[in-house]
DNA sequence: TTTGATGCAAAATGTTTGCAAAGCT
DNA sequence: AGCTTTGCAAACATTTTGCATCAAA
């Protein structure tokens, strides 16, 4: 599902800043950190590279199994791993965390330089899409500022019928 | 915890409308939609026209439990009742779920006429406050009618640190 | 060869459901 | 009486943890 931009009225590709991917910032981070490298956490940092939007850990294991498919490694990976490298990965500030309101989490990589995102919900089929809106953020920016709390984070979820739902 | 205006800059009290009160309205819907009254809802809803903000359903039975605290009846709630209260109420339009990332979905009452809040999660101590922004809603009106959703709901959180977590 | 990474199974947590008893109307 | 509502206990789904094994540095 790629984004949908109000400030095109479409749905956009994504751009990949030319000098480094996600992928790699998140290895660089990891290391930094002082992990070692294994074969799991590589797994699931190439699987969300290539994600446009917020995967749940169930996805993300399904995703894995599925050999061969896209680009990067593919093997199989424990569902508690997938838990405990998500939560490495955001503590790291390197993934974040989607409450959609459904049962499940869903976690998507955080760009440092993309322009921020945030998450459409169809509460008929599930789907979720993400969307950016710079009206949105600015209003975000000024009121942060405003309150009476140090914020970090924001998250912003619309719910409705898409449009395959609100025929 | 009462709240936050940007319009104002501060802390407002919650100014109820004179003619009828959620936990009336709530009573009138219910019995609109053919339910007979019970002692376990009528408790829970007397105890969320109380609240200012968004309550989990274990902070709601133990607040139940409490008896001869505030106003209404307070009785022994089972959790399993309270759950199946709150689903009833948010069919209704009656509650809405609010999701913090804390492990716990919170409820709160839908007021008809009073303007619409939004949420501050302390991610140190885990408070949640509400506030509201003139500014945000209308980015927010505007964006929903130019993306490809219909869209019924909208939830916003910041995430930060408290002013007292912020020491 | 030491320390972190991983898989498996079990546990913990939050929520939902089946069913019998109790309560409304 | 006939329906809904409720409490209890069990089931359920998601996420976390303990521990033995494996792999990276």
């Amino acid at each position: 599902m790629p984004m949908f931009s109000t400030l095109e009225g479409k749905f956009m590709s994504h751009d990949r800043a030319a000098t480094e991917t996600w992928g790699e910032r998140a290895e660089a981070t990891l290391a930094a950190a002082g992990h070692k490298r294994g074969g799991a956490r590589r797994a699931v940092v190439e699987l969300l590279d290539d994600q446009e939007c917020a995967l749940t850990a169930v996805e993300i294991e399904d995703a894995l199994r599925e050999v061969g498919k896209g680009k990067g490694e593919r093997r199989r990976v424990s569902r508690a791993s997938i838990y405990r490298i998500l939560d490495e990965l955001e503590g790291l500030r390197l993934v974040q965390r989607v409450e959609t309101g459904q049962a499940m989490v869903r976690y998507e990589r955080v760009n440092e330089h993309d322009e921020h995102h945030h998450h459409l919900v169809c509460d008929d089929c599930g789907v979720v899409m993400p969307f950016s809106d710079k009206a949105l953020e600015s209003a975000i920016e000024t009121l942060s500022e405003r309150v009476p709390l140090k914020v970090s984070e924001h998250e912003i979820v619309l719910h409705g019928s898409c449009q395959d739902c609100a025929l």
